[in-house]
DNA sequence: AAAAATCCCATGATATACCATAGGCATAAA
DNA sequence: TTTATGCCTATGGTATATCATGGGATTTTT
């Protein structure tokens, strides 16, 4: 059995007519060694559609619960739109999951989708825009820490 | 039973064409006392590919989610370029793994690489890479650290 | 009834598991 | 010291299982 349940690796599926898309193998079997279930809901921040573990959520309303700033506007407008968002996601026999006009229009995907693994959580990209995001993210990176640069990399 | 899992040594091996290379069967020790598994990606600095035990990858995971700014734009900047990156690698029975062409691309392996200890972690190195490699290693040290210099050897 | 969602089967591609061989190193034997 | 023996590792090849994906059938929803 393993000890960790992380999501990794750069996935690239198709979307077929109906809007279904094959969930990676690796995530399955997290899924399924973690006996939770997969939830998505639209990123606040990117557009993309993020998935995670139900686990996750429950955590992230009990830290919310634990939090001083209990009261406070941001987190409930956070929790608000979080769970008001978020979908449990089942899967078919071979593995495939639904994804819902509203998550596919804001993720703007169309025929194929790439799933980007987070760790706790992964995201779902169109896969032209994630090109342009990793990119962005090496550049921001690599300008924060510039000691990272790859030796002899003049650029 | 061992209490510390450190990568270490240099081992040369085959890279064959389907991109399958022995892990060094010390390494395969610890993957097997650890009872955890082996992930690799990108090197963030160098154009080789990073390996570690998958305790480690969990560890980060762990640390950003106890952070505090569960939604902060840096800590999902690294997590995507990490995670997004890495992958399990299990091995054969043989104990060899798989190297897919994105990770083979980026160290420029094609049909023999190194493998070079680093403690927690290891690296896979193109062989003539890492010579050049290792040789600036050994004159940056001298270079900040004259004291180091053989006895008796004149400046 | 129409539309949508869910389930099930078939297929090709690919990665994974297994089998076989050869070479090296260390210990045991001479 | 030299020779023989055996185990372990690396490596090549092959078979098998798994996965992604298309299509159709069945069920549920509205």
């Amino acid at each position: 059995m393993r000890k960790t349940f992380l999501f990794m690796d750069t996935i690239f599926n198709k979307v077929d007519a109906k809007g279904r898309v094959s969930l990676p193998a690796d995530y399955r079997a997290i899924v399924k060694e973690a006996a939770s279930e997969i939830v998505c809901y639209r990123s606040l921040t990117s557009p993309c559609i993020e998935g995670c573990l139900e686990d996750l959520l429950e955590k992230l309303a009990q830290d919310m619960e634990n939090s001083l700033d209990f009261f406070s506007q941001e987190q409930d407008d956070l929790t608000n739109l979080i769970f008001g968002d978020a979908k449990r996601q089942t899967f078919d026999s071979t593995g495939r999951i639904m994804l819902s006009e509203k998550l596919l229009k804001h993720a703007d995907i169309t025929d194929c989708a790439v799933f980007v693994g987070k760790g706790r959580k992964f995201q779902i990209w169109n896969p032209e825009n994630w090109k342009k995001e990793e990119e962005r993210i090496r550049a921001e990176v690599l300008k924060k820490r510039p000691s990272l640069k790859t030796p002899g990399e003049a650029k």
